[in-house]
DNA sequence: CTGTTAGCGCTTTCAC
DNA sequence: GTGAAAGCGCTAACAG
């Protein structure tokens, strides 16, 4: 920068204000100083300013995995609001394990971020301390934590089971299984079943079935597994849910394989709402969060509480309750049929 | 940290290499810094350690969407191999856009990398002398640019369509579509056409038949869309080649909706091997080049290149040529079938 | 509108 | 094995 402040013949100073733009600069100094910049193919060290103006401008997210579309749609919508305001997002990816989140937040803070944005509500105590402590926003989301860190932007995952339960009996099923991970880690799998269980007993179905595969994230091949394995259990099942839509897509193509016709022989519904659901054929019943519009809330309110914090007053804690919505599509239609009985094979 | 230093009873420099690991600090003093860490709840700053060692520890990798399971994978690949070394990536996407390329290109270098990895081997001319004057280890993926700005680590998207093309005719297929998006920004979709075109022509065949939809990325629904487009304005043709897989899966869907037979009336192959792929009914006939793998090789270059740069020696410009493999599933069976002529409904 | 001074939090370098 | 001094590249704060 001295070199630039030198050629253009002024201080390092007026370059930097000239470089931040603001119209702080006389039009042709500004000038003078944009050509010596580009002349010496001058780049902007902002790690540097960072340092002095204590604003890294960028704020940390952290999700399960990259390879899951609804988490990259959040990161996504997050992406768009900080845009509009010049802040970067850095990525972690935790795969699904409380310990390897714990070491990407302390990795994270020890660059300072202005914010933090995680999935889930449920952390190792170390690592919620480190965010406590931290002196920046959190935002907690995918979740709705009882008692949060700070800000939350989230869903009750067994508000959404409970729900596409409901549409399910409405449209005339009532032996329902579940095909889920194990919830060892992954506390939003386990509201779900959790939502799976009380909708079982609350709406006075028969018993719960579930089937149970292994860690998360649950794939497209598990999904095709467990449903054989379900109707080898439970052969007189009517439907399933699956923790996602992913795995609801591998059940739905092993039907196919096997000539089980979907949804008479047995009607699939998945959770999240990805592109694959709407097209798959059929198109599969599934829970939408806006994951996309939830990552643009998520985003807004850091890009809130930011500004707050820079201001000096901290922003009082936010709880966003995002809608869920039930997508009834065709692999839970209800179809004129003979009575229960007669269905089962 | 000087807080650290004064509860330890030592100095910043100490509390410094204490922090490093390196053993070079009495285990007794070692012991109490880190006590004094932990009751101070201290957490390092990399940035400004990196401001004076100019090694900022991570590398940069932009990519055009993370709402891709393929390019997600290669960062998936970039990631293991460069954590061995705890260096950190730090993702950006483009959009598939030129332009947002250069914009991104730009601030990443203001945080420093110390190196970036990019998806193709195409810049804008401004971005690419901002690569080149970096002066850091630049990798291009996905691609073989014929004069890259350093390291390439990359197929040849042209030869992985001609050798599908081959397989296709191995398989009886004469009359072969293909479905692309504009190539006015994605040159790898662009190469691929290329290929096919080439292929046509080598293989002798009567006529390409290319159907276009919209700008990249190509949405499964496009895939959809696009095949009912070909069935109309081709009905002779036997097979078709999507751009991707995703486009090809939603290629496949429809024809199930339509009742046309897959891949006895039209045989349907995709691109990038991704999971879906393998899982869809029928399963798809794809070429992989194994996304992850790259992305490890490219990891591994990087931390290579890296080590050398701060050794003082660049590292020559490497060329790793990725090997593709042409992975036949159901969707391109070839079946006893009548005479060509019979075929077309 | 522009310059000067000081210092962000750490690590390098050189002594001891 | 440990410490002191200097400085990384920038911007805040104040002065002019």
């Amino acid at each position: 920068m001295a070199d630039v402040a030198r050629l253009a013949g002024v201080s390092a100073m007026t370059v930097s204000r000239a470089l931040k733009g603001k119209g702080a600069v006389t039009p042709q100094t500004q000038e003078r100083i944009l050509r010596a910049v580009s002349d010496l193919g001058y780049v902007l060290d902002k790690s540097a300013g960072a340092l002095s103006s204590k604003k890294t401008g960028f704020v940390s997210v952290l999700i399960p995995s990259l390879n899951n579309s609804t988490f990259s749609e959040t990161v996504q919508g997050i992406t768009e609001a900080l845009d509009t305001e010049a802040m970067q997002v850095l990525i972690g990816t935790t795969g699904y394990s409380r310990a390897r989140e714990e070491a990407v937040i302390e990795t994270m803070l020890q660059r300072r971020p202005e914010g933090i944005i995680v999935t889930g509500g449920t952390h190792t105590p170390r690592g919620r301390t480190m965010l406590e402590q931290a002196g920046i926003p959190v935002i907690e989301t995918w979740d709705l934590p009882a008692a949060p860190i700070d800000h939350v932007v989230g869903f009750s995952n067994a508000a959404t089971i409970e729900d596409l339960m409901a549409r399910l009996m409405f449209r005339g099923y009532r032996r329902i299984a579940f095909i889920e991970g194990e919830h060892g880690e992954d506390t939003r799998g386990h509201d779900r079943r959790a939502g799976y269980e009380r909708a079982v007993e609350a709406l006075g179905l028969e018993r719960a079935c579930v089937i149970e595969v292994g860690r998360p994230p649950i794939t497209i091949e598990q999904g095709g597994g467990a449903v054989v394995r379900l109707m080898d259990t439970w052969p007189e099942v009517e439907a399933v849910i699956c923790v996602s839509d992913l795995s609801a897509f591998g059940a739905i193509m092993e039907c196919h394989r096997r000539g089980w016709a979907v949804p008479e022989r047995l009607a699939i519904a998945g959770f999240g709402d990805f592109e694959i659901a709407r097209h798959t054929w059929p198109s599969i019943t599934t829970v939408s969060v806006g994951s996309r519009g939830l990552g643009r809330q998520a985003g807004t309110l850091m890009l809130e509480a930011v500004a707050a914090m820079r201001g000096g007053t901290p922003l009082a804690p936010r709880r966003i309750n995002i809608p869920h919505t039930v997508i009834e599509r065709d692999s839970t239609a209800s179809l004129p049929r003979p009575a229960v009985a007669g269905r089962v094979a």
